[in-house]
DNA sequence: TGCTTTATGTTCTACGGCAGAACAAATCCG
DNA sequence: CGGATTTGTTCTGCCGTAGAACATAAAGCA
């Protein structure tokens, strides 16, 4: 019997390599390519880049745009770009929120619903099934015309296979969400599970399926009720050894701090979660971050946002020594709050990150589109077609 | 202009695959393989796998051992090992040695020259040169009979392409170590630098070039004066984006705490570090870890070890939790001191890791071989053997 | 002791997929 | 309107693998 060792290269696998290397140099272009500019990326030629090309316009993984008038003298290329026909669907469940989403492979959102909740203590069962019908409603429009290639479900918390084992944020433990929501899905649909903040960072580090984005190695730190966080190397989320790796939010301040609800003490977001922060700043739980960035100048509120700052740089600045990243991500409601954040945290940043002194820190705010791990578990998905796209050519 | 954009493939990357194949497959067996079973393991024809193998054969890369009898009927296998004659060149300058080692491609230490010397505040030029000087008497012995494929160099601290940019350990800063040492090197040989934990972190993974070591998942962490670490996920050294990663001394305990010689406060390294430990046991800067295990009830003494334990637990609480690492491994004088503190290491692991669970987190000590660091250097050097065969085939 | 059985290694032929050259098509430019 | 240029298509040859057939070298059995 073979073992799990990598099966040798043939003139079949050749054909695989090279149908997804095509597909993915057009997916990574910044605009349409013709089939001799794939032949002039790839390095074969150019009557080989078209073989390769016309079996993936046959499978609908590229398509033929307009012909254009080309620049300059010589015959008018044909414009490529990557079909609008094949998607995925990518989910979402938080505390405050349902979201299905649907991408094409142009990483334009189809068809989304996005609907808020308050779900901390909800029966999973119930919720889950609700995420259902709103998906099943939302795949009889335009979207159902897609030929999907996949689904995702994004989570907070410990996710293992398809059993999502805790999630502080909602109040869920050792939930099978799979098997709870595929239930009521169509088409046998069986999305595959993931964590929030590891599919949202995803959204930062890729533009669209297969096309980078502007930072390739940063640190995300999703905030939301606690703080969830992820590390993006080379434009790859780090999942770690069981898939749980990111969180950020129970990396200890001050051993000596403030009792955590995952049984530590001093975790980060004790400091800097949503709750710990307007509650340290003396303000209701529903209060929006603009409003506190508004109220910056009164003294709880800055003393809230200070220790907050404070907190996020001791415990941020030993993630990057560890990691060796350049860049610092903030989402949620911490994209709100980078204004009065960002002085202090940067140089925190700047005094206890070791290779400041070669390569100072930088921290950016990206508060992203709502429901921004919908959309990653949607890109997550649509990795089988970029990495083998000859399941998809007839 | 070609981009950077992978090269598609073709005949010739098929066969450069599959000898890469081939040799990996034979290097990381527990045992000498026949040409039948690389094809079994491999996934290829017999004719295919014997034709590939006699290439390396060929090119010393393989060797065959001595037919021996079958344990069954059936024609007699050839074995396969990896070849004796290929080997690379592995150095290292720490604190308190200096050392060369030459390991083949079997993983054995062909030749080797390890020697004690205080180093701190040394000149880089002359230290540099002594370590060329000793190399250059190991390689005119057997050593010098095999084809060397490469060369590395060891150093604690941040290495930036072929200079240091500081060593705290050694009092170092922006020294072109390469320049420095290839000067003193015969046959034009420029060695390759690395982060000495990153280095020992590496023989920790593999237990010979290419086979997998009993761990493929932990933080190593690297107890000298300072305290070094390196992530290993997969098998592989986390070097993050610039090479500066596994800096875990400099993760904060209590941002209260000691000021550190990296400008910060409350570094790991203060509480665990050889001297910190030490200094807090009230004990002098040469004692032994033996001797400190010996006096651990002591009252000073234990006091001081339980301080390091928990700095230790708070600080690598936090790792884990963003890396998903399930193992520590304790090296340097920390694996000497392993006994008296696990106990308290592992209860605040237990404690403050989220996942601790599912999976609790174990803490293996590790003293590896002196000059761990020359061993990994020589080991990523033959990376280019294991990558590329088909450059050392004729 | 000789034949059978079994497993490994070697030789030979066919095929898939790519390179490279030649040719065709579709424009722009003078 | 013909030449120049670029893109796309067609055709042939080659490389490296698969697969079958054959050869070799043993152990086991009668």
């Amino acid at each position: 019997m073979r073992t799990t060792e990598q099966t040798g290269a043939r003139q079949s696998t050749l054909r695989s390599s090279n149908l997804a290397l095509v597909l993915r140099t057009v997916c990574a272009a910044d605009g349409p390519l013709s089939r001799a500019d794939v032949a002039a990326r790839t390095g074969t030629t150019r009557a080989t880049a078209a073989r390769l090309v016309d079996e993936l316009v046959a499978g609908g993984l590229l398509d033929e745009g307009e012909r254009l008038a080309p620049p300059r003298r010589g015959r008018p290329a044909t414009p490529l770009l990557p079909g609008a026909r094949i998607g995925a669907l990518g989910l979402q469940v938080d505390a405050g929120l349902l979201a299905a989403r649907v991408l094409d492979l142009r990483g334009r959102a189809v068809a989304e619903h996005v609907e808020d909740a308050d779900l901390v203590g909800s029966d999973p069962a119930r919720t889950l099934a609700r995420l259902g019908g709103l998906t099943t409603a939302l795949l009889d429009g335009p979207a159902g015309e897609l030929r999907l290639a996949g689904a995702g479900l994004a989570l907070p918390g410990l996710v293992d296979g398809e059993v999502l084992l805790r999630a502080p944020n909602l109040g869920w433990s050792d939930v099978p969400a799979v098997d709870l929501l595929a239930a009521h899905l169509p088409g046998g649909l069986r999305p595959v599970l993931g964590n929030e903040a590891d599919l949202a960072a995803r959204t930062v580090a890729e533009a669209a399926p297969g096309r980078p984005g502007p930072l390739r190695d940063f640190l995300y730190v999703s905030g939301q009720i606690g703080i969830g966080g992820a590390a993006v190397l080379g434009g790859r989320v780090l999942t770690g050894s069981a898939g749980w790796a990111g969180e950020v939010g129970h990396v200890c301040v001050d051993p000596d701090g403030p009792t955590c609800r995952c049984g530590s003490t001093g975790c980060l977001e004790q400091y800097a979660g949503r709750h710990a922060l307007l509650a340290a700043a003396g303000l209701p739980r529903g209060t929006p971050p603009a409003e506190v960035v508004a109220r910056a100048g009164d003294a709880d509120v800055q003393r809230a946002l200070d220790a907050a700052a404070g907190a996020l740089g001791v415990a941020l600045a030993g993630v990057l020594n560890v990691l060796d990243l350049p860049a610092v991500v903030l989402g949620g409601h911490l994209a709100a709050l980078a204004e009065p954040l960002r002085p202090r945290l940067e140089e925190l940043l700047g005094r206890r990150v070791l290779s400041a002194r070669w390569r100072r820190p930088v921290v950016e705010a990206v508060p992203g589109t709502p429901a921004a791990g919908a959309t990653g578990a949607a890109l997550r998905a649509l990795d089988g077609v970029l990495d083998d796209p000859v399941r998809w050519v007839p």
